[in-house]
DNA sequence: CGTTACGTTGAAAGGGTTCAATCCCTGTGG
DNA sequence: CCACAGGGATTGAACCCTTTCAACGTAACG
C-alpha cells in the first residue's frame, strides 16, 4: 500500500532504509556480518501478527515496508495503542525484560521485515561495540517515542493531540525522504483516535474543523 | 525522607537492593568488576537537579534512595512528568539514543544514586555477555514502563488513572520488600495529577472519593 | 506568629463522550 | 455493469465529567 520504494534489497548493503535503520553507521563489512544473520520472510498480509503478547522472544525485527501497530487489551476490551512502525522501525523491544513479548504487533499493510534472531545479535553485537552502542541507542529511541506519546496524551485540548501526531507523523515521513507534505496515511480513523485516546467521532470532527481551515487537505492526504 | 534502608552500601556485593537493580543475577565475580567503575557522589538535595535536558551524557544512575521524578516543557509552560524513579529503578536511558539528555531529572527527596560511567560501563558490557543483556533488559522495562503510562493516561475517567496510578505505587513498593500497605508517598498532588494528566484539584477530589469509600486511608498513607 | 506553599472545597462553564442516524466508499456477486 | 452489502466516516443533539477560577483551610518554616 503505502508508496514505498522496499529497493529489492536482498541484502543490506543496498536497502533503501540504511539512513533510518539502526545499522546507520556501521563500517561496511560489519554490515556484511549483520547481513549474514538476517532472515527475510514472507510479508505480512494485511491484518496477520508479527508476534502476539506471551509469544516467546526470539528476534528483533525491522520494518522493511508498511506498518506495524503495536497495542495491547486494557482490563477488558478496550484496545489500547502504543505505536505505528513505519519503515526503518525497529519492533519487538518489548519482549526484552522478560523474553516474552508484551505487545500485540499487527500488520496494517502488508508488510514486510527484517528478523534478526536475537542470539545471534548478540553475539555479533559482543564482537562489534558500534553495533552494541547502536542497539542502546535503538531501545533508547524507542523510550523517547514512547514518552512522545505519553506527552501527546496529556494534552488536554484533543485537537493540540491531532495536530500533533500529525505533525509528528509528517516529520516521521519527511526523515524516511518520502514526500512528506502529501502522503498516504493507511491507518484507520479508530485506530488514530485508540492512539490519541479519543473518540473516532471526535478526531473526525477535528480533522474537519482543520479542513475548514485549510491546513490539512483531503482524500486521506496531508 | 522515605523510610529505605539504604543498608550503607559502599560496595555492590552488600547492598540492600541488589535484587531491583540490573545487577541482580550477574556472578559474584562480575558484580565485583561492576562495583569498581561505580561512582558513589554526595546526595542529591531535594531539588536538586541530576541532569537537565541538554546535558552530555556521560552516565547511567541508579536509584539507591529516594526518589528522582523525570520530566520536561512542553511547547511553553506546562510542565510534562514522565516518571517517577524509585530505588533500583535506571535513569538516564534518554541520552542513549543522542549522546544527550532529552529529558530534566530532580530529585523530589533527598536522593542518593549510583553512578556507571558510559564508556566503563560498555566496555565490561563488551566483556560480559549476561551484563550486556541485563542492560538491553533494563532498557526494555523502561519502554515497557512508558507504555504503561501511556496507558494510564489514555484511560477517559480520572478515577480509573488515579486508582491504577496508585496501585502501581503499591506493586512497585511492595516488589523492593518494602511495606506496601502503608507507605509514604512523597509526592506531591500537584506532580500526581500532572504525570496522570489531570488538574490537582480533580485528584483531590477522587482521593476523597477514595477516602469516604474506605479503599485508601490518609495520613500520606495508603 | 506570620508567611508561604500546598491542599481542599464550591459553583459555573466548556469540551469530549455517547448514542443514534446517515453517508460514503469498496468489494462482491448476480 | 450495476446493485447491494458492510465497514468505516460523518454529523447531530444531549449528557456528563473535568476544568477553571476563586476562596478558604492547613501544615511547615523562619
Amino acid at each position: 500500500m503505502s508508496e514505498v520504494k522496499t529497493g529489492f534489497s536482498a541484502c543490506c548493503q543496498n536497502c533503501g532504509l540504511q539512513k533510518v535503520c539502526f545499522s546507520n553507521g556501521l563500517m561496511k563489512e560489519d554490515i556484511g556480518r549483520l547481513d549474514s544473520i538476517v532472515e527475510r520472510q514472507a510479508p505480512l498480509k494485511k491484518n496477520q501478527h508479527l508476534f502476539m503478547a506471551g509469544d516467546k522472544f526470539t528476534a528483533l525485527y525491522v520494518v522493511r515496508a508498511g506498518v506495524i501497530k503495536l497495542y495491547s487489551f486494557s482490563g477488558l476490551g478496550d484496545e489500547i495503542i502504543q505505536g505505528f512502525y513505519l519503515p526503518g522501525d525497529m519492533v519487538g523491544i518489548d519482549a526484552l525484560q522478560f523474553d516474552v513479548h508484551a505487545f500485540n504487533a499487527i500488520a496494517i499493510d502488508t508488510v514486510s521485515v527484517c528478523s534478526f534472531p536475537y542470539s545471534q545479535l548478540c553475539n555479533l553485537a559482543m564482537q562489534i561495540p558500534n553495533l552494541n552502542h547502536k542497539l542502546f541507542s535503538a531501545m533508547s529511541k524507542e523510550v523517547n517515542e514512547s514518552r512522545l506519546h505519553s506527552e501527546l496524551l496529556s494534552k488536554r485540548h484533543a485537537d493540540l493531540r491531532v495536530a500533533k501526531f500529525i505533525w509528528h507523523m509528517v516529520e516521521r515521513h519527511a526523515g524516511r525522504g518520502y514526500a512528506s507534505d502529501v502522503f498516504r496515511l493507511g491507518i484507520l480513523h479508530r485506530d488514530v483516535a485508540l492512539y490519541l485516546g479519543l473518540t473516532p467521532e471526535t478526531v473526525s470532527r477535528i480533522l474537519a474543523k482543520f479542513h475548514a481551515d485549510n491546513v490539512v487537505t483531503w482524500k486521506k492526504r496531508n
